[in-house]
Parts: structure tokens; C-alpha cells; sequence
DNA sequence: ACATAATAATTATGCGCATAAGCAAGTTGT
DNA sequence: ACAACTTGCTTATGCGCATAATTATTATGT
């Protein structure tokens, strides 16, 4: 591949990166959440309760960052830690009735964003996407594909 | 459109945001740069000397973000600022030689990591692969778009 | 001509994300 | 039973990116 074909898809990337995260910023603002903490709290509403291991894993992102958040999204009252009963290390992790209304009002915006997104697409197109994404995903991560090199 | 749909397109953008960045970063590690100032330096060797303003344009990216890793890039050597003769507030930024070597060797990882991220598409989809990125941001896209609101 | 607006750049601050390093609590092997 | 490893979490630090506010220069409108 020459090295214009290879920007063209690389650049697209990391714009459609960055202007979907800004959209994403802007759409939240008004909720006074930034990026990331929705995915935060939309697998909090999806899977209930759980340990920030596993809240790290669920989100692609590592553990120093979900404590960083969690700190920040307890302190914003719509999280609760409490300690876990089996292992004394661990935290549980789950909504407060605060962040459950807020996980509803992120979902509307969730739909309306990926309406935004695929607007104009054709409907197979849309339809095919996330599998499409997901592939580009797989082909370049360094989480399970990579590792299984030492 | 449905949540679980919706879902499903927003959390592929993320993740194959996440995903490209890190490869990006492994890949830009042992030249000593750091993902986004890869951009800066392929936009320098495409498009030649210019100042910050249009970096920040060309990279979409906002002006102080510009001053920080143009500050960084140039205390690495790779990269030099002389004032503008024409207009006292602006400073033309360009690449050294040893810009341009590394700029050379970001072209061939650029092309490793686009082969490597379209790897089993059929070829018909990874040439549409960056129209189709274009118009998902565009859609997105809060520069142009919706700033012609006020 | 001169006040006003636009532009180029910077500093300060905050967030998400990462890695490196450390601690405490579990788990395992012999 | 005890050493060795693994796991869960945290702190420290650094980078990219953003917005807000400031300064210095250039352009503009009357």
C-alpha cells in the first residue's frame, strides 16, 4: 500500500476519533459528564454492579483510569463504592439513584448521536458498521492480539 | 434507532479509537514520539513550513495543543521555529533533518499500520474504508457544521 | 486617524488515557 | 506452613486534547 492510501485511512481514523469525542463532549456538557464517563455508567446500567477490575476490562481502558474516574463520578454523588465482603481488596461498584437517571438521559443521547453519525449512510451500510469497526478493532489490538507473542 | 444498535456504533467508535491510538503509540515508542505528534510532523514534510495556525487547521486540533507539542518536537530537535518576517505574532515552523529523517520513517510505519488495520477486508471495502470514515465524521463534525447556528 | 475587531500565540487548568511502581490481600506450590 | 506468584487497587507522572483568559500584533470601519 503507498503511503497515500495508508494516510488517507490512518488520518481518517484519528479525525473521526477526534471529532466524535468532541461531539460526544459537547452532547454531555449539559449533563456535566466528560468523555468516557458514560461508558462508565452505561455498563454500570447494563451489567449492574461489579468490581473496578472488571470495570476495566468491560472498557477497554486500565485500572489507574477507572479509579481516577470513579473518584470523580463518586464525588458527583452518581456512583457508590462499598467494600467487597469476599476479598478485602476489592470495591463494588454500582449507580446511585442519581447516576441510574442519568444513565437513561446518556442513552437518549447515545441513540441520537449514532442517528447523527450514520446519517446518509445507506441503511446496509449502517447496519454493517459496527461489525466493520469491530474488525479494524481486532486487527490492531494490542490487548489479546499481541500479548500472545512473549 | 434502538438502544442496543446505537450502542453498538458508538462503543465501535471508541474502542477502535482506544485501540488505534495504543497501536499507534507501541508503533511510535521506540522513535521517541508520542501518538498525534506523528500528524504534526507528516502534515510538516506533506505540505512544507508553515505557522501554527495552520498546523492547527490541518491537524484539527485546537491552537494550544499546537504550542505544547510544537514545543516538545522542537526541544527533540526534530523540528524548528523561526519568527515570521512578515508578521511579528507568528512563527514559521518547519522540519529539521532530523525531522525529516524521522518523518521518513513515520511514512513507513504509517503504511505497516494502515495493511495491518484493513487486513482481511475484501479489497472493494478497504478502498471505501476512508470515503466512508469522511462522512462518519462529517456527521459528527462540530467545526464547520454546527458552528454555522449562530 | 483611531478605536474596534480579528488573528497568532501563549499560559493556566482540567479531563481521559497510559506506564511505572508500590501496597495489601488473596492464591498456589512444595 | 511458608515462600512465591497473582490480583485489586492506588499514587505519581507524562502526554494529547480541550476551554478560558491574556498579550501582542495586524486588519478594518467610519
Amino acid at each position: 500500500m503507498d503511503f497515500a492510501q495508508a494516510d488517507a485511512v490512518n488520518q481518517a481514523i484519528r479525525l473521526l476519533s477526534l471529532r466524535h469525542r468532541a461531539r460526544i463532549a459537547a452532547l454531555l456538557a449539559p449533563l456535566g459528564l466528560h468523555p468516557g464517563q458514560e461508558a462508565l455508567l452505561l455498563e454500570l446500567a447494563r451489567t449492574g454492579p461489579m468490581i473496578g477490575a472488571q470495570l476495566s476490562e468491560a472498557l477497554g481502558v486500565e485500572p489507574p483510569s477507572i479509579t481516577l474516574m470513579v473518584r470523580k463520578l463518586e464525588a458527583a454523588g452518581h456512583i457508590r463504592r462499598t467494600p467487597a465482603s469476599d476479598d478485602k481488596r476489592a470495591s463494588i461498584i454500582e449507580l446511585t439513584d442519581s447516576g441510574k437517571a442519568l444513565a437513561d438521559q446518556v442513552k437518549q443521547l447515545w441513540c441520537a448521536l449514532a442517528e447523527e453519525t450514520v446519517a446518509g449512510l445507506p441503511a446496509r451500510t449502517a447496519a454493517e458498521l459496527p461489525g466493520l469497526l469491530n474488525t479494524l478493532t481486532g486487527n490492531v489490538d494490542t490487548r489479546r492480539s499481541r500479548p500472545a507473542r512473549p
